[in-house]
DNA sequence: CTTTGGATCGTCT
DNA sequence: GACGATCCAAAGG
């Protein structure tokens, strides 16, 4: 399986998203299929963690695209995307579940609680399919954390790797809209995944994320 | 199967 | 100071 070219992941990215659907990740002896991915448009798009320009946080999606941006949220999750415009222009697709096809035993260390896990503790049992299913748990089981922030996927001895493989037929791919997003872009269709994956997070239509204000 | 509350801290206003 | 591009366990149907 060759790598995937840089050039292949400079795009749109609510088209660069499905193309990376079963596009293969490798980290550190393990291997996931990506399922499920979710298209961030940059400045033209309020969800997008670079809507309101560059950050210390959000440089890497400023740079040059095959390139990993990731980062910490709710206080405990990371989580991974990939650069796909470049330099300057930000835009990114967000990996949000993948199935777990080697280093099953790793993985499952890392999410359950080992002796080398991660701080605090993981579910007492999961599922082969939940190793990976969404995008804090993927980061778990395929060990990406801050030191991969910037990792460029396309070079061969990079960290983080990202390998070609069987496109996914139009006819398989599924879209809805972005979990966790709400307001402008909340209607969006950039949440894309391969139907019937059982390692694709559960499907919720629009969400409006409710937090009661006081009366 | 679904709903609910809690954990927890970097980031930006 | 507020709020997440989330996950988990527990409880209810």
């Amino acid at each position: 399986m060759p790598p995937v070219r840089r050039t292949d992941l400079e795009g749109d990215p609510v088209l660069v998203a499905p193309w990376l659907l079963n596009k293969v990740l490798v980290r550190g002896g393990r291997a996931g299929r990506i399922v499920e991915v979710e298209a961030y448009r940059g400045a033209e798009d309020a969800a997008s963690h670079a809507y309101r320009g560059p950050t210390p946080r959000n440089a890497v999606m400023f740079g040059p695209p095959g390139h990993l941006y990731v980062y910490f949220t709710y206080g405990m999750h990371w989580c991974a995307n990939l650069v796909c415009a470049r330099a300057g222009v930000a835009r990114a697709v967000l990996l949000r579940g993948g199935e777990v096809v080697a280093g099953h035993e790793l993985a499952r260390q890392r999410r359950c609680g080992g002796e080398d896990s991660r701080r605090g503790d993981g579910p007492r049992v999961v599922r082969d399919r939940d190793l990976a299913r969404g995008p804090a748990r993927l980061t778990v089981a395929m060990g990406i954390n801050a030191r991969h922030n910037g990792a460029d996927v396309t070079r061969p001895g990079s960290l983080v790797r990202v390998y070609a493989g069987t496109p996914v037929p139009d006819s398989l791919v599924r879209a809805g809209p972005r979990v966790g997003v709400s307001g402008a872009g909340a209607a969006a269709p950039w949440r894309l995944r391969i139907d019937g994956e059982p390692s694709v997070s559960a499907f919720r239509p629009g969400v409006p994320r409710r937090r009661q204000s006081p009366a």
